[in-house]
DNA sequence: AGGGTCATACGAAAATAATCGTATATTCGG
DNA sequence: CCGAATATACGATTATTTTCGTATGACCCT
């Protein structure tokens, strides 16, 4: 199956697409693995879950093999940006400097000089 | 009913939230009008969210009189703060300048130059 | 070979969200 | 005063998401 042109994961979902998008590829169980460090659900859930992200196209997956190996079927950084999109329409009226301006003061994410630093940067060429 | 503590509304009552937030005050058909911009669906179901989001204390009412008057009763910048630590947290990995990154590449959502020197304030002040 | 373990498939229940029809009461215009 | 319009309440339906039990087959160990 290839990837779907309207991306909209479900909270599930996108839990385990960070999963994949760390690991590049992972079987059913090392993804259940690293959820359960987080989440308590069933070995069978996650499987379901996966098997259904694969029929709509959300990952994909090598079934040569008895274990089969999946891997996500949709772009992060896309992703973010469609997600992004949508928070910035429903909860910040489209302007997206207000979503800057909430995320940049956050407490409890702080950003280091350092991403200061390129966010700077890529305010100055926005200027341009 | 009081604020929740746990802020957690659906797509649908975040659409009726960001109305609350604007208006002030409004009845159900006044929202459902607003609504009704951008999407289609009956005043019932307008109103029967509203009844929801009351019984769950997301927007109080003032049911003295016939038409009853609702407002919003979660703080907008709290919730928008919440969903977006949330959004840092499961979808950029905890680091908000991807996620400012992204926001400000959006070009569907293009920054206006005031917004930007907005940005620049807030930047400088943080660099301090 | 036989039993325990581990894999997928699949159906269906449980939980949550969204939608609307209908009943009933109030208000308003004439 | 009466009918149309408008309001809320509420139950029920539908859709979506999440969860898991059970069946079945492959693999591995002794």
């Amino acid at each position: 199956m290839s990837a779907p042109k309207m991306i909209k994961p479900t909270e599930s979902e996108l839990e385990i697409l960070q999963i994949l998008w760390t690991k590049g590829l992972a079987t059913v169980r090392e993804v259940h693995e690293e959820l359960g460090q987080t989440k308590d659900v069933g070995y069978t859930t996650t499987l379901k879950l996966m098997q259904i992200m694969n029929e709509k196209g959300i990952v994909k997956r090598d079934d040569s093999m008895r274990t089969h190996i999946y891997q996500a079927n949709v772009n992060k950084e896309k992703t973010q940006k469609h997600l992004l999109g949508k928070m910035i329409d429903n909860l910040f009226g489209g302007s997206p400097t207000q979503l800057v301006i909430q995320a940049l003061g956050d407490e409890s994410h702080k950003a280091s000089p350092e991403e200061l630093e390129k966010i700077q940067s890529l305010l100055d060429s926005l200027k341009k």
